[in-house]
DNA sequence: GCTCCTATTTAGGTATGCCTAAATGGCTGC
DNA sequence: GCAGCCATTTAGGCATACCTAAATAGGAGC
């Protein structure tokens, strides 16, 4: 069975799929303006990008004019492909070549773009196949499926309630080295506690710990959370 | 102590100073046609980025019109660190990855120029500061000296002389599969016991096999060995 | 010293992917 | 229902790095 006969896609194509495929996930269409923020470049020339995009011949996204984009079926395949190499080159390097997960993000996004299909198959075979990033982000499988899970914005979470959490905003590696120092990272067990008024900082208790943590309302927003199930039914 | 300044480098720029390094090793300068042979574009291409990479503020060449170009110091620097991505890479996929030694090349290629310096330092202290990739090419150090060697070409050696394979070409995997099948890569020990007339093949007995085995004329240029020393004299 | 031949350069063009400035159109508020 | 604002698109450019075809120049051979 031979790979299909993709024609060469160039590193600009795959970032656009990218950008496109994490906006959607976090609501609705991309806009221009959307993309042109988080490719950090002029809205003029997302706007040529996407007219390119939806006219080549199997189309990697539909694009109506001021309307945004979405992806196509073949579109969301090669994103998810991207998304793959991105979250297994980071896992790869935090766990087998001793990155720190504030120093893979910036190497995986050049990497991403590099590695072969041999490549990624053999880390992920050195890393046991595994479902999540050293940030907590799951990692799509080779068939383009993603591992579900139950997943909350941290704010979300009522207080009193368990939950554990479940991965942290990847971008900006201050903020990493910041979570880091709380002892807050994909996995630990956390209870929220009180919730300050007028959008102040959520006390935690982390782990178990005598002492609260406080986390400001801004940095909440980059943590996500799997709040404990129903404890079943008697 | 900070990385110089480098405003950026493009894969095109690093590609050319690499195949200039690599046609002054095998002698004199890099004329035109060599390099667009080695880089598999038009002349006139070369021709034009010859110009630009002679006219750069510090130039990466030197460069006179119908004379070829050289490396500057400058130029030099450059291709050696991207050689020694690209040997480090290729040492890499093979002894950690998996790789077989016809395998990595292609994968070096691209992720030569994609990998940081900081990727460069963790694979070089996995592999213990190797000095030679699965080819037996020398790998440049930090400083960019290279281990030495006292190598010919498997031509030049003498009728009865043994020697130790130093080194194959790694252009051509169907070659460096065959080269498996006899039994042929750095490291093993050869006698060459007869030399067949008119560029005949050469007859080695290979790490000490009582077979003999017949290297063709032209593979033979793909091959570099270190004569034995002379034996120390009483 | 001149003639060719060939390597090299020049001329002119293409694709990609970005930019700024100017035009436009969708929508919100009144 | 329209005024205006702001997002978006259009227009026009630029840099990089390739191409083909045509012009030229270096040097080998006589
Ligand atoms: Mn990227
Ligand atoms: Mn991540
Ligand atoms: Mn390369
Ligand atoms: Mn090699």
């Amino acid at each position: 069975m031979t790979t299909a006969p993709q024609p060469t896609v160039t590193e600009a194509v795959d970032d656009y799929l990218k950008a496109i495929f994490e906006l959607a996930e976090e609501g609705g269409r991309a806009s221009t303006a959307s993309i042109a923020r988080k490719l950090e470049i002029a809205p003029a020339s997302v706007t040529g990008m996407l007219r390119k995009l939806a006219e080549q011949d199997p189309p990697w996204i539909a694009y109506e004019k001021h309307r945004g984009a979405v992806l196509t079926d073949r579109g969301r395949q090669r994103a998810l492909e991207i998304i793959r190499h991105h979250r297994l080159i980071e896992s790869y390097l935090h766990h087998t070549l001793g990155y720190s997960w504030d120093e893979v993000h910036d190497e995986a996004e050049k990497l991403e773009h590099a590695i072969s299909e041999q490549f990624e198959e053999r880390i992920a075979e050195a890393l046991g196949d595994p479902q999540s990033d050293p940030h907590g982000h799951p990692i799509p499988r080779k068939d383009g499926s993603m591992p579900e899970r139950n997943e909350i914005g941290m704010l979300e979470l009522e207080v009193g309630a368990g939950a554990l959490i479940s991965r942290v905003s990847d971008r900006d590696p201050e903020l990493l080295r910041y979570f880091s120092r709380l002892g807050v990272r994909p996995g630990v067990r956390l209870e929220l506690v009180e919730r300050s008024p007028f959008d102040g900082p959520l006390l935690v208790r982390l782990d178990g710990a005598t002492e609260l943590t406080a986390l400001g309302n801004k940095i909440c927003r980059e943590i996500h959370v799997s709040p404990d199930g129903p404890t079943e039914e008697p």
